[in-house]
DNA sequence: TCTATTTCTTAACACAGGTCAAGGGTGTAT
DNA sequence: ATACACCCTTGACCTGTGTTAAGAAATAGA
């Protein structure tokens, strides 16, 4: 990947659709680049979500809080990924969720209503979000089988394998939690791991 | 809900987006009238998934079969809405689950080749099934966040409030598995639940 | 109606992973 | 160099759910 920042959307976005020379500056303009400090919340309970997020550089997560006052991680997301919180953002209900920054993240932000605007001006770009959500729906399957019939050891191999690169930039307690294990086991179960390799 | 069996799929699409009068029978056209007996498979695991299907009336479970030979379901779908595996049908890939019909069902079926035509030919499909996926990712994440962090005592109630009429279609053991639990588990559950109420 | 099959329940036991509590590293700011 | 966060690990104990095995209840077929 050596693709200049600020041509990162088009070129994902190109991987899925066609897009032609001149929609790509309607496109970008719609956008509005968008930056937050590690430890601060792009979302907060409450409010309403009123942006998508292309994650250009950086690492955020989103989870939301029980009764009892425990944090619970469904997103972690890196590099040219989305962020956001759907249900929020398309139904305009208060989210339930936060999304904070793990790290300095770089961002490019769009509201619903430019949204829906550039749905109509460069109409190929619902195929290219049709496309994304399909995506985002198989895996989320996926996720959810491992999570039900996985064992946190199987679990936690599979993301090692697949994302790697996460376990250098993400403390471990959120890591947990994403696996939706205590970090206690966690941390038995890399102990156990070291012992067998 | 009173609308005649071969209108019910284009009445579900006008309720996201607007379908002129002329694009409802090439919609129709598109989709080919499938039955099938209960107990019967609709896709196997190996083969791939040639089509997607909008289900009139029935009811049907997606699973797969683990090393050990269990059975684990991770979708129970009813009337009026989708069933496929997306994954095998939009990668051309063999399918890892088997859909199975747990009544007889009256389906509508299109294959991909007839819904890429379809795109082109009235583009606002895509606003549907972007909906569609957004809608289905936005439910996927729910229950992810349900399975990994719930009881499975408050999964069973959130089920039996927003599915009811499953628990009179469904074999108990069925929805045990799509609850993640085993079924000696739901019973308990059950027995416990009808004391206190 | 009788029988076979499927579905559901119960009980005893086992175990993965959670919880609680404590302590040790490591990085960063002063 | 020191202090303070923050992050990770360890051990002891506990609990919910799985597993195994058996039998009861319900349903469908003859």
């Amino acid at each position: 990947m050596n693709v200049p920042e600020e041509n990162k959307l088009i070129y994902y976005m190109k991987k899925w659709t066609t897009i032609a020379k001149q929609d790509e500056e309607i496109i970008l303009s719609a956008f509005e680049p968008f930056s937050i400090k590690k430890k601060k919340d792009l979302l907060r309970y409450g409010d309403e979500c009123k942006h998508i997020y292309f994650i250009v550089k950086g690492c955020l997560r989103s989870y939301y809080v029980d009764e009892k006052g425990n944090e619970h991680i469904y997103q972690i997301r890196m590099d040219n990924s989305w962020i956001s919180d759907l249900e929020s953002f398309f139904m305009k209900t208060p989210s339930r969720y936060y999304i904070e920054a793990l790290e300095d993240a770089h961002l490019l932000r769009i509201t619903r209503e430019k949204l829906d605007k550039l749905y109509e001006d460069v109409p190929t770009l619902e195929r290219y979000f049709r496309i994304l959500f399909q995506k985002a729906y198989v895996n989320s399957l996926k996720r959810l089988s491992s999570t039900m019939w996985e064992t946190a050891v199987e679990r936690y191999e599979n993301l090692l394998k697949k994302h790697p690169d996460m376990f250098q930039r993400v403390p471990l307690v959120y890591i947990a939690s994403y696996l939706g294990i205590a970090p206690e086991s966690l941390s038995r179960i890399r102990k156990q791991n070291k012992s067998v390799s």
